[in-house]
DNA sequence: TACGGAGTTGGAGTGCGCTCGAAGCAAGCG
DNA sequence: CGCTTGCTTCGAGCGCACTCCAACTCCGTA
């Protein structure tokens, strides 16, 4: 019916990021705290760039497979819980909802045998991510379209004066 | 610092919209309610994809050029005012924030001394679009990747029975 | 002239994804 | 011993982009 429906809705930019903007797939490792598999809160924070607030938030919704706990009932984060936030991070980067995040670890909970509803899922996930690129690609042109049309206004102008 | 920064921040889907899902640049003109250039806000929500409601909240913060008005008092929407509809929707569709779009809005609303500004605010808009598209396409890279891994899983285990 | 339907306003409410504050405990240090 | 720092919980609050409601007006048709 509609011209302008797309596959995404609505698109917030919530917090623009600090500074060092740069998504770098191989460094991940590297980067994780020096091997000891176990990891503060706010070691976890500071190497996902997610506040100790959503640590502690991902995990009451349900979003954590369950994190250990110090004799002191402190959180212990492990390797496998960077692993994890690191996909979590992604999915979050590619627009999936929370509450389907939320389903898909639970998934992951119940073991083996929702292998292909996993799958599934991120295949469909995967289907929305190449739509919106192409979405936002044939926006680019509009955008290229409009620049060069002010830069040709500009050039007007100042040939004038 | 964090490896998962990113351009775009947290993306909401907010709302899936309906059926018909395809982003047909060059449909736009055909699909526009016979060119009377009136047109009441029914008739802007069907095209545009916009609520009423939300027409009307445009035109109150300020991402309205300032709409006619009938005699008695009702929105006469023109053909100029869908296609400035059009540049918001993309915009908006590239996440672009409403706060930015309203700063736009009044640009253009103060004339051609504006442009250069104008030129700016696009381009740099553009940058953040280009970024954000690569950032999908090496997120689509984990994805593939993690699907592939759960066929291959699903595969031997309907090797094994 | 009565009535349904579509428009008008201002302001309140919703959903999502966080984000924060208050109050309390535990460990380490001078 | 007191103090700081960093963690704990629970629940409330926030920002964004809508979304809706109540009360009203106006228009066209029966």
């Amino acid at each position: 019916m509609t011209v302008l429906e797309t596959v995404s809705g609505t698109v917030l930019e919530s917090d623009l990021v600090p500074a060092g903007v740069c998504l770098q797939l191989e460094s991940q490792r590297n980067r994780r705290p020096r091997g000891r598999d176990r990891y503060t809160i706010s070691e976890v924070a500071e190497y996902t760039g997610l506040t100790a607030h959503t640590l502690r938030w991902y995990e009451r919704i349900g979003l954590m497979p369950h994190v250990d706990r110090s004799h002191t009932g402190r959180r212990c984060y492990t390797d496998r819980d960077l692993d994890w936030l690191d996909l979590v991070a992604r999915l979050r980067l590619t627009g999936m909802p929370v509450a389907d995040m939320v389903r898909y670890a639970g998934l992951v909970r119940q073991g083996e045998e929702t292998v292909a509803e996993r799958e599934r899922l991120l295949s469909a996930h995967r289907e929305t991510v190449r739509r919106r690129i192409a979405e936002l690609n044939a926006t680019l042109e509009v955008l290229d379209y409009k620049i060069e049309r002010y830069a040709d206004t500009r050039r007007r102008a100042s040939g004038r004066d």
